[in-house]
DNA sequence: TCAGGAAAGTGAACGCTGTTAACCGTAAAC
DNA sequence: GTTTACGGTTAACAGCGTTCACTTTCCTGA
């Protein structure tokens, strides 16, 4: 536990957290994210803030991560509303929660899934690029595949350096509950976290017709067109009609402001 | 022609084209673009500059327009390596092209692609939308579909939503080359871009395995999954082994500053 | 218990940003 | 040849990230 921690290190402790509070209040109205911005609304001086962050970018790497985090708490509690042998259904309701977020949270999806990560130090990189929405996604796919053991490719059908990033993997986390043989799983997870990736991020950017954008039709296709390789083509009719009531649940208000 | 033009309008259009120059050279020496800086740059003074931009963003918008429109050269230009009975072959070239340039110019990338279209003035949105990359891509394709007539969705097994958006389009630009009833083709296209949109955007920013991004693994396994749809499944390995020459061609340096 | 020191916060300042206002010369237009 | 509009200026404002020198406060170790 962390309850062997001085007063002083609980107040620092405190302080992020309302750093990150701050923060998230201002996103969320609308306003841009700045370091003056978030001291004022702590009610504190600007250069206060480089006690706890080393930089601009370092609070938006902080938030970011942040957001993710809290973020990934609410698709999983979307698939919670599921039984836990529907591994396909929570996987696919996260999924959708997940677009339904970054539609109304542009601004929060770009922080955390359109930064680039330069030449920013090595930590954050890992922290973002395995990030907690990753690791819920990866998870839930894992579960799809204890179910139906849907086909993965073998380690040598695989591309030599794709046979390293999944078995030596950047960040070595949660990624070890997959047996190393099994790994072809962990391709077949990125594979689709690109084209989830894809769908979502033209839709948030508007680089999309904005009707379909609104009817979440492309978003769908792109789950149609994925199914099949994670064993679920008997079983998308069921799907389509979960997603697509969840689509609808919440049509219908456009991008307000 | 614009012959009709008198010296006034000469020399402002002349001034645009500055503009955009000394923004291009801006980000291309790593610095960012800024309204004062591009002023500078030109001899002029801040201000000066709002005689031909209402603002920051309308600046951006016209210069991401114009390096869209110079980037798609290139990518056409790469296309013409190879004979017009190529189709195939020419699309992914012109493909590949786009993928190394994305990477090589971030900035720029972003600039162009990862811009939010959020509630700006309804022109620029159309002109980014369907951009000068949209439309060689979507002509490339349909010449790959005139050479080899891969079988595309009819109208009326598409979602009506779609239906809508590929027989009336926001731009009723380039689309029209193809014939109504052909317009599956458009919803094709619109699923191709969406999946090299994803690979390449995140290998852009950064937020994949650096050894998958430097050997482009996962930007060959998209397209690999994706020509199919296009019937290009025989003709593949001589395709991939293309792809894979110009992958080659540019590896080694990874991203500098 | 008391001195020392680190942690946290302040105010002032620098150089940068986008943007507006008032003003002026010059070149095109009638 | 007069008028007008265009293209540029300077000055200024508000806000940004960031640094520096200084003060207060609270924890720690002898």
């Amino acid at each position: 536990m962390t309850e062997t921690s001085t007063r002083r290190e609980r107040q620092r402790e405190a302080t992020y957290a309302e750093i990150v509070r701050a923060s998230r209040e201002l996103l969320a109205e609308g306003a841009e994210l700045s370091l003056r911005a978030v001291a004022t609304r702590m009610g504190v001086t600007a250069p206060a803030l480089y006690r706890y962050v080393a930089s601009y970018q370092d609070l938006v790497d902080l938030v970011a991560y942040e957001i993710d985090r809290a973020a990934t708490e609410t698709f999983a509690a979307a698939a919670d509303a599921l039984p836990p042998d529907d591994a396909a259904g929570r996987l696919l309701v996260s999924v959708t929660t997940f677009r339904h977020w970054a539609l109304a949270n542009p601004r929060e999806f770009s922080l955390v899934f359109a930064n680039p990560i330069a030449d920013a130090a090595c930590v954050r990189r890992e922290l973002i690029t395995l990030s907690s929405s990753g690791h819920l996604f990866t998870d839930q796919m894992r579960e799809v595949w204890l179910q139906n053991r849907f086909p993965v490719p073998a380690l040598d059908e695989l591309p030599p350096v794709v046979r390293e990033a999944v078995t030596d993997p950047v960040i070595p986390a949660k990624v070890e509950k997959v047996a190393l043989e099994d790994r072809g799983l962990v391709w077949a997870y990125m594979q689709g976290w690109t084209q989830l990736y894809g769908v979502v991020a033209l839709e948030v950017f508007g680089h999309m017709d904005p009707r379909i954008i609104e009817s979440g039709e492309m978003f769908v296709d792109t789950l149609r067109n994925y199914a099949p390789r994670l064993g679920l083509a008997d079983d998308w009719p069921r799907l389509e009609a979960m997603v697509r009531e969840r689509l609808a649940a919440s049509a219908g208000r456009a991008a307000p402001r």
